[in-house]
RNA sequence: GGCCAGGUAGCUCAGUUGGUAGAGCAGGGGACUGAAAAUCCUCGUGUCGGCGGUUCAAUUCCGUCCCUGGCCA
């Protein structure tokens, strides 16, 4: 009855690799819609800062995945996954969905499915995040509701004890007796550059998003009434901007601020490629060269694929 | 040219009463199942400026040279 996964490419590599400009290129050889794997970039008004494809070039390739939701809104990459169902399907005939990303997590819920998460009740849930943003101890309240917990932070360990309690049932449980398939099978293609060339790139891109008006950006978005600690605020760029506007930061450290967070943040993106990608082949391609070249070679990588 | 202060990890510096050295930052590696641009774990050998001398042993003491900064000419 299923019909079979389709195989889907998809591109992925460190923020400022280049990914969209070789999209762009890769559009003058075959129609394309780009589904957009980017946890940032789903945040409507944040536009410099998450590197977002301008309109000109919204207008020239469909973009899904972008501008769906207001800054401060939760979102996950289980939404992701279950909204990326209907735009694939939403694809038009004769046009060809890539997956274009760096959010590895995302990627890994649409390609490889995470767990059938059971409705937990959002008043007690919301009471339980309140109090886990202080509580002590937590990691051991983790381990002892899901022993197979095994560190990872605040964050994680309350996400553990959070499942366990409105549950019934430990986290690890339902991640490997309620698991879902993904939707699609992976065509991955890994941009990458080496690291020195990347984070001349970071420092670039992080002088051009300032230059291109990232403060007043952030200062509109506030001025909205979005409170600073917000969904979307608090990713790399905006959080150095705020400490900026409250005074903590010079411009000069601003700027080098940003490079800093940006550059750690794409060591991060390089450790979840190398190790979590699983199973699937990856083609991977120096991005040194240039994006119409590159997409030149994926065109006929991809038209020649024997999966 | 003279005097003074320095030259130790990519950077800023500490230290060794002589037994070849360690912090912060930067950076590297790793984890990752609905907050993921998040949240965490982990990693420190470098001609101790060069060359000589003293010494069992010199990065440390002595001499000399080079370099940097400051002051005086």
């Amino acid at each position: 009855m299923d019909a079979p996964r389709p195989l889907i490419p998809v591109i992925l590599g460190p923020t400022a690799v280049g990914k969209t400009a070789v999209v762009m290129e890769l559009a003058r050889h075959l129609p394309v819609t780009v589904i957009s794997a980017d946890s940032r970039q789903i945040y409507r008004r944040l536009d410099i800062g998450t590197a977002k494809p301008t309109v000109e070039q919204q207008s020239v390739v469909p973009h899904m995945g972008i501008d769906i939701v207001d800054p401060g809104d939760r979102y996950s990459a289980g939404r992701f996954a279950a909204e990326a169902v209907g735009w694939l399907g939403a694809v038009p005939a004769g046009t060809q969905p890539w997956v274009v990303g760096g959010t590895g997590f995302y990627i890994r819920a649409l390609a490889d499915g995470l767990f059938r998460e059971p409705p937990m009740d959002s008043a007690r849930r919301e009471r339980l995040r309140q109090w886990a943003r202080t509580a002590a101890g937590l990691g051991r309240w983790a381990k002892r509701l899901d022993t197979c917990y095994s560190g990872g932070g605040r964050q994680r360990a309350a996400r553990t004890i959070e499942v366990a309690l409105l549950t019934g049932r430990p986290l690890s449980w339902w991640q490997s007796r309620a698991k879902v398939e993904g939707v699609m099978r992976p065509w991955y293609v890994q941009l990458t550059v080496p690291r020195p060339v990347l984070h001349a790139r970071i420092k670039q891109r992080a002088a051009d998003m300032l230059a291109a008006g990232l403060v007043a950006e952030v200062e509109a978005v506030l001025a909205e009434g979005v409170p600073a600690d917000a969904r979307g605020l608090d990713g790399v760029g905006y959080r150095e901007v705020i400490q900026y506007l409250r005074g903590q930061l010079s411009p000069e450290q601003l700027a080098e601020a940003i490079v800093q967070s940006t550059r750690r943040y794409a060591k991060r993106q390089e450790t979840w490629f190398r190790h979590q990608l699983g199973d699937a082949p990856v083609v991977t391609l120096d991005a040194t060269e240039r994006p119409n070249l590159l997409a030149e070679r994926l065109f006929h990588l991809w038209k020649g694929r024997d999966g």
